[in-house]
DNA sequence: GGTTGACCTGGAGTGCACTCCAGGTGACAT
DNA sequence: ATGTCACCTGGAGTGCACTCCAGGTCAACC
């Protein structure tokens, strides 16, 4: 038995942010103690860690709640499970591929600040070296 | 020079956060043709595009702001330029590394239900199994 | 017996990033 | 002339996921 203290302490979640959980169903009803505290059992925090991987790879609450009724409707709904998980895996995916290419951008990028700034260096150094006719560069994120 | 229809469909923002864009600052501000309307250049699509990709890992609006006001400010800002993009190239590795994390998370989930699946399948086709005492098998989740 | 400190409730407020709307303009096709 | 289409403006509204608040309850320590 945790105390909410304890467990937005073990799962990054902020109080409140727990009575949220609770209050839209994303977490069943929490025991309370004599005082109507709230004492989260080991499974409460079992879930919480499922919760914290779909929210941390983005999935919408609304999704959760669906998967949430699913592991509640109990073991019948397992193939129904299996289903969800792996379209929201084959989405994060996606999510990661698109990071990894928006990232080769923005490196790209970096390389050819560096590259302006090597350049300037070289022309401050050196005496002004025999330069072909226009000028204008026109400036960078003509970009791909 | 492109229409703001044209320009949409190019960098996959709708018009109305072209505009709202512009509001903020994020895009200098656009030319217009006779009649007032948009005509985008082809460095402003450019700089749409790095916008873009600021925006898919994640950057918030006041960050792209920050970078767009050193773009104006000319070539001696170009050592920020590289310092905040690195810094951001940085939390887009850290992102996908968590993704990847989490990831591996959910299809061991995944993995568990597939296995209860198998489980049930051959509990059913064969006959009952010589079975030890306890069982309330406590459902799931104390993932790890 | 008084003061922390951790928790409770219902409900209101926040921040972000758009998105929508009403009312209007100008160019072009039928 | 009459649509209709793509665009314009300022401002209001939306959706999401929290986050905060006022006022209150217990339990425990000083």
């Amino acid at each position: 038995m945790y105390t909410p203290g304890q467990v937005a302490e073990e799962t990054g979640f902020s109080i409140d942010t727990l009575r949220y959980y609770e209050r839209i169903g994303l977490l069943e009803r929490v025991e309370r103690n004599s005082a109507g505290q709230r004492r989260f059992s080991e499974e409460d925090v079992g879930w919480l860690g499922m919760v914290r991987c779909l929210r941390d790879t983005g999935m919408p609450i609304a999704e959760m709640l669906r998967f949430a009724a699913l592991v509640r409707d109990g073991e019948e709904t397992i193939g129904d499970r299996i289903t969800l998980l792996e379209a929201h895996d084959q989405e994060v995916e996606e999510q990661i591929a698109l990071l990894r290419e928006r990232q080769t951008a923005i490196r790209r990028k970096i390389q050819y600040y560096r590259d302006v700034l090597a350049l300037r260096a070289e022309v401050d150094s050196d005496p002004p070296l025999p330069e072909p006719a226009s000028h204008k560069t026109s400036e960078e994120h003509a970009s791909h």
